[in-house]
RNA sequence: GGGGACUUAGCUCAGUUGGUAGAGCACCUGCUUUGCAAGCAGGGGGUCAGGGGUUCGACCCCCCUAGUCUCCA
């Protein structure tokens, strides 16, 4: 049975049993504290934990999900994949073991033809944990399950918790026996890897306390409403299935594999080495396909580094099997093919993903290159040292900075007859982790606890007026100071207000909160933030200005007209950019992420270069047109559905609710899913005036632009700065750039030639200085002091000139500038003076002591000096006397 | 978020006890010669990423900023 159809029996079995059927969440996790969708259960965990009243009673979904924990284990095991999908069932608050025990049973034994997966009752196991008696009891009488293929097991294996005080309790696991081939006898509890698991469904039935660990925590007492959570791994029934003995092997993962293992020229199954690298490739390609298909981007942060990590190492196994050419182009196509069945999205988005793919590629392999240079030196220096082995700081070093796998260094070291440290390499390795880890526990520390807002938020959600007005009267529901609940705030405080309605924006869709005040009988509140700690629930920070308020008081929420328009305009202007850029660039410049507010605002977007001035010009041109086109900007309320076959962008890394809010621009010129606000006509954003355009990381750029009078504001400014250069230059505004370069060039050519003829001036008295030197001994000596000077380079280029005058004698020059209020003095020796052990450098050194500094050189020509001017004599009498002896 | 490295002529890069910034390619001029990356001679081209500090003196040492590469969480 091919993956797709057990996915869609399992999404029929239980929209059967009333279920509601979920689509994927993305796999950029909407909760901050996890990087992607780790687990089946993650979007429904505001339900579980009772933050959020859940909207069904049941559900079902088959949930993308990544987990790079284990990278390393990928290909290895049967069962390590970074990518996987998990089919889950959950009540809230509605059925609980039973019928979870019985519909598990139902959907893996009942015939294909009633939409089961007819799995042998025979080959099924459980566990359950050892205190519950109630399910061992629902699994004999509801299922028939023997007893002695019931197996008890303690905490650690079958007992859920966050870890963290909430919602806990016992879970139930079933298990596949793949047969005698693979393992002993004895049921899960003896072999794991013969009996697979299959299903894990978890029964939310006791709040638990503090505690570490997973078996060391009081459990308080029964939840009041009691949940179900269960994961059955799409992939792990599919290899049963489909008679395979790993999940590399299965319909949605082999083709890639055997095509890799084609573009290599290899045989799978031929060698245990190639084996593992072609499950790496082929686990990769798929999870950095449905990451990217998801929006994350490489990059050396977060997500995009999970991303850029899978891509390189896909990369890398590659190169270890031999291919060194770029593949991921076939690689792609071919994971594509297999997955887009199940996620349609896949085609259409294919053309920006696998550019997204290939760049990566296309630039490691650049490194690869790079990296085989130094590879070649230390390699080099080894020999050259005679060691038998690279050293863990050098593996390390082509690692850490020059990203040169280990395994590639090792590969390559060994055909050059060298071993590796890979003991100083891992313990390298280890520190780099753990001062990671440390930095991230410090940070994480800081994270609010949100469970403050529950209360508040089962009450239901804030009600938003301020799409139509500007003020909204409002009741005070919750008041929070210092992270408590409180009843009343008095003058002075800064706390939190909730209100069963209000008119003020919280930030969100990167446009920042709106500003404004909440006022009451005799009470002033000035609204600092806006935001949503909990979905539905606005949170507005305030400072109590004036007079006092408690739970219950009425009031009237009053946004600054002046800010809203200045925000709306922003807000309406990141829209007309966007299309602007999709218009100019092309769609796969799409919004990653973006920022406003009243007069300005941010976008960054998908795009591997830097924008050429041109571009930037025709971009802040298309806007500025689509502004005075007076376009109409609409607002309207649709299903998500409606909104994609209407053409609406949606944003990656947004999550969306079931009815989205759809703003045009001109019709279908801008169409974007938003629940910002917006001016009703483009015109009135007025004017978008570019200011710059940057990276933010390999892939990614960022736009920034004034809106509105901010825009008139920058240019008026520009416009000022070019009459005051007009006006210092004497020219027209069109001659302006002709003119400053012209006379930057004018002034160059001038100090060059300045420089020349004070050198050839200085230069015409070298036959006078010659013929003026004193004999000290035997060795003439010239000492003068040529005065000011611009640069040190005069006073040298004159002491080297007149040496080689006297390049025939034992001679000395020493020449003197005063540059600033310091002494430049520059002291050459000649051939024959060297000879008879004059050395310019000591003659510096003792000279420019003497005028308070200091200097050094080498024996030919040094340089020195010093601030006092009126010890030039004593320095020269000083030289003078040093060669005498 | 935390580390490591890089930034020098139009391009690719050298440049250590801190003491006058170099090579190859490209460019210009001349000669030679007709070709397969032509040869020879000469020449132009540098804010050594930007800013600050230490020093008589900084491409070099210290601090800050920006950009690029890279590893880890």
């Amino acid at each position: 049975m091919k993956t797709a159809e057990i996915r869609r029996r399992w999404l029929d079995y239980f929209a059967s049993k009333d279920h509601e059927i979920v689509p994927s969440a993305s796999l950029i996790s909407e909760d901050p504290t996890l990087m992607f969708t780790v687990a089946g259960m993650v979007p429904f965990i505001p339900y579980m934990t009772g933050l959020v009243p859940a909207p069904y009673k049941r559900a079902t979904s088959v949930q993308k999900c990544v987990r790079t924990l284990d990278i390393e284990e990928v290909g290895k095991t049967t069962r390590h994949g970074t990518f996987f999908q998990m089919n889950g069932n959950f009540s809230f608050g509605d059925y609980f073991k039973k019928e979870a025990i019985s519909y598990a049973w139902e959907f893996l034994t009942s015939s294909k033809a009633d939409g089961g997966l007819e799995l042998d009752p025979e080959l099924l196991w459980v566990t359950v944990y050892k205190d519950d008696d109630e399910s061992i009891k629902i699994w004999r009488d509801v299922a028939n399950v023997p007893l002695e293929r019931i197996q008890k097991r303690g905490m650690k294996d079958n007992y859920w918790s966050t870890g963290q005080p909430g919602p806990a309790g016992p879970c139930s696991e079933i298990y596949y026996d793949r047969g005698p081939a693979y393992g002993s006898e004895g049921g899960p509890e003896a072999d794991e890897n013969r009996y697979i698991e299959i299903w894990n469904l978890v029964f939310m039935q006791f709040e638990r306390g503090q505690g570490t660990g997973k078996d060391s925590f009081e459990i308080l007492g029964e939840l009041p409403s009691k949940n179900i959570d269960t994961g059955m791994g799409l992939e792990r029934v599919a290899f049963l299935m489909q008679g395979v003995d790993n999940l590399y092997e299965i319909d949605e993962v082999r083709p890639v594999l055997d095509l890799a293992a084609k573009l290599a020229g290899k045989t799978y199954g031929a060698d245990a080495d190639d084996d593992v690298r072609l499950r790496v490739v082929a686990d990769h390609v798929r999870s950095a396909l449905m990451l990217i298909g998801d929006g994350v981007t490489p990059a050396n942060d977060a997500r995009g580094y999970v991303v850029r990590r899978l891509l390189r190492r896909a990369v890398r196994a590659m190169r270890l099997l031999g291919v060194e050419a770029p593949v991921f182009k076939e690689l792609f196509t071919a994971s594509k093919n297999a997955m887009k069945a199940s996620y349609p999205g896949l085609e259409t988005d294919f053309e920006r993903i696998l550019r997204t793919a290939v760049n990566e590629e296309e630039a490691f392999l650049r490194t690869l290159n790079s990296g085989l240079l130094v590879l070649d030196e230390e390699i080099a220096k080894a020999k050259s040292s005679k060691a038998l082995a690279l050293t863990g700081d050098s593996v390390f070093l082509l690692h850490d900075t020059y990203g040169f796998p280990v395994d590639l260094t090792f590969e390559i070291a060994q055909e050059a007859g060298l071993e590796i440290d890979r003991e100083k390499f891992t313990s390298l390795m280890n520190i780099q982790r753990q001062r990671a880890k440390d930095d991230a526990k410090q940070k994480r520390s800081t994270n609010a606890d949100l469970s403050v807002y529950g209360e508040f938020r089962s009450i239901g959600v804030t009600k938003f007026t301020g799409y139509d007005e500007l003020v909204s009267a409002a009741k005070v529901i919750g008041l929070i100071r210092d992270g408590l609940v409180v009843k009343e705030l008095k003058e002075g405080d800064v706390a939190e207000v909730l209100l069963d309605e209000t008119s003020f924006y919280a930030e969100s869709g990167g446009q920042d909160s709106d500003s404004g005040f909440i006022t009451g009988d005799g009470v002033s509140l000035e609204v600092l933030d806006v935001q949503k700690p909990v979905k539905g629930l606005v949170s507005h920070s305030v400072l109590v200005k004036r007079g006092s308020i408690a739970i219950g008081s009425k009031v009237s929420t009053e946004v600054s007209a002046d800010w809203r328009l200045g925000a709306a305009q922003a807000h309406s202007a990141t829209h007309v950019v966007h299309a602007a850029l999709r218009q100019v660039l092309g769609p796969q410049a799409l919004q990653s992420g973006s920022y406003n507010k009243p007069g300005y605002m941010r976008l960054d977007f998908s795009w591997s270069e830097a924008l050429s001035q041109a571009t930037r010009t025709e971009i802040e041109e298309v806007t500025n047109l689509a502004i005075r086109q007076d376009l109409a900007v609409s607002a309207q309320f649709m299903s998500v559905k409606e909104a994609k076959t209407f053409g609406a962008v949606a944003l990656f890394g947004e999550t969306y609710d079931e009815s989205v809010r759809v703003i045009q621009i001109g019709g279908p010129w801008s169409r974007e899913l938003c629940g910002g606000t917006h001016v009703s006509r483009s015109s009135q954003v007025g004017l978008v005036s570019i200011i710059g355009e940057a990276s933010v990381g390999s892939g990614s750029r960022r736009l920034e632009a004034f809106v509105g009078f901010e825009a008139f504001q920058a240019l008026a400014s520009e416009r000022a700065l070019v009459a005051t250069l007009t006006e210092s230059l004497k020219v027209p505004r069109e001659q302006l750039a002709e003119k400053i370069q012209s006379t930057v060039e004018d002034l160059r050519a001038a100090q060059r030639k300045l420089a020349s003829l004070s050198m050839e001036q200085l230069k015409s008295k070298i036959p006078q200085l010659a013929q003026a030197a004193k004999k000290v001994g035997e060795t003439k000596v010239v000492l003068e002091d040529i005065g000011p000077v611009d640069s040190a380079d005069l006073v040298r280029e004159l002491a080297a000139a007149l040496r080689d005058k006297l390049e025939s004698e034992s001679a000395v020059a020493v020449i003197a500038g005063v540059s600033g209020d310091k002494i430049i003095l520059i002291v050459a020796t000649t051939k024959k003076a060297r000879e008879a052990g004059i050395s310019s450098g000591i003659l510096v050194k003792e000279a420019s002591a003497i005028l308070g500094g200091g200097g050094g050189g080498k024996d030919d020509i040094a340089q020195g000096g010093g601030p006092e001017l009126k010890k030039l004599g004593a320095a020269f009498a000083a030289i003078e006397k040093s060669i005498k002896r």
